[in-house]
DNA sequence: ATATAGTGTGTATTTTTTACACTAAGTAAT
DNA sequence: ATTACTTAGTGTAAAAAATACACACTATAT
């Protein structure tokens, strides 16, 4: 089947924001960069889509790639699209999101060196961030910020067991504000 | 500033979900494909981005030119990436939706022919679509099922004055599910 | 031993949600 | 013109959910 598509000198990434909560913060997993542009900058994990991969297959394999990470279930929340994003050309971003447990130390290593590591870092902490990542990890946050209101995704960042009192903090910590103990236990049973 | 990205072969693109209320019906905006590969088929308005605009500038653009419709806006819902959606080589696409008043009779006529033409099309008695198009339009439909219980949306759907019950009808399509006429009243107020 | 910080528990009030039935007015048919 | 039929409009009572609020017990650090 011949390709009649129109030329087009523009690429596809993937950017991920995936947050983890320990020690009481509420942390994002960034990677310091190896490459140009933005050489030594902080960044979040993300790469090119391979030509032949479907785009939720990309985010899993960079993912990895970039951290180490595996089989992190995430799940697609905006696409950014603006012209200038990238200083060397076309570069459409689908940004991916996920959150997951920090229980013992899953070890962060970059498997390509595209990274030259990844670091668990305070979203309350952020350094500067390469391209518009900052941009990028707000509308995440945003994202699961509406999504604690309507679905439990709490435990998905606590370890398998917990006390009410590390959820209610994870929930202050994403909300924002101080929230009443007692009435918190009642809802969450 | 050299472009030192990857070459790839692969082509955005955009497709629109785009709402309206008439007749007590809930509807979306198609086309007929004046193009192959689909000739002939119904789909979604979408086309191909182009390398210098922004993707949001470019859902206005594209509606504009299949269907006639300007000023409409829009958001983004999801990016659709799988790797053999469209039959002639990589496409990814970024759906986007909106929600409009069918007042009067805006016309639709396509500006490009790559539309031979534009219809509201009842999303109870919607035809076969080519591509992937029924999957982007159940996506888009959960989004305003969803949107509608913490937002306000129906005002953009229907006429300046309208009556209650004309907003309850709009909510049971939308919701699919009867409500009771004096509860509903209540909770508008 | 004392002070401090953290954990755990119940009740009363208010707000929100749900369930439910009749009247009045307009329209269509004979 | 009468009748039947459809649609618009209104209130109350019960249940469920959300909020506000104070004190005792334990472990830990000094």
């Amino acid at each position: 089947m011949g390709l009649s598509l129109p030329k087009f000198d523009s690429v596809f990434s993937i950017d991920c924001v995936i947050f983890g909560f320990d020690e009481g913060e509420l942390k994002i997993l960034l990677i310091e960069r190896n490459e140009e542009p933005f050489k030594d900058w902080w960044a979040l994990p993300g790469y090119i889509v391979e030509q032949d991969e479907s785009i939720d297959h990309a985010a899993e394999r960079i993912l990895y790639e970039l951290t180490g990470l595996r089989g992190i279930y995430m799940d697609q929340f905006y696409t950014f699209g603006d012209v200038n994003r990238h200083p060397q050309g076309r570069v459409i971003t689908v940004a991916y999101y996920a959150m997951i447990r920090l229980s013992g130390s899953k070890d962060l290593k970059p498997v390509s060196n595209y990274a030259s590591r990844a670091v668990w870092i305070p979203v309350n902490d952020l350094p500067k961030l390469a391209f518009d990542h900052e941009k990028i990890f707000s509308k995440g946050f945003e994202k699961i910020r509406h999504r604690i209101s309507y679905q439990p995704i709490a435990f998905e960042l606590l370890p398998e067991k917990f006390t009410l009192t590390q959820l209610q903090h994870l929930y202050e910590v994403i909300l924002n504000k101080k929230l009443d103990k007692r009435n918190f236990r009642k809802k969450m049973l």
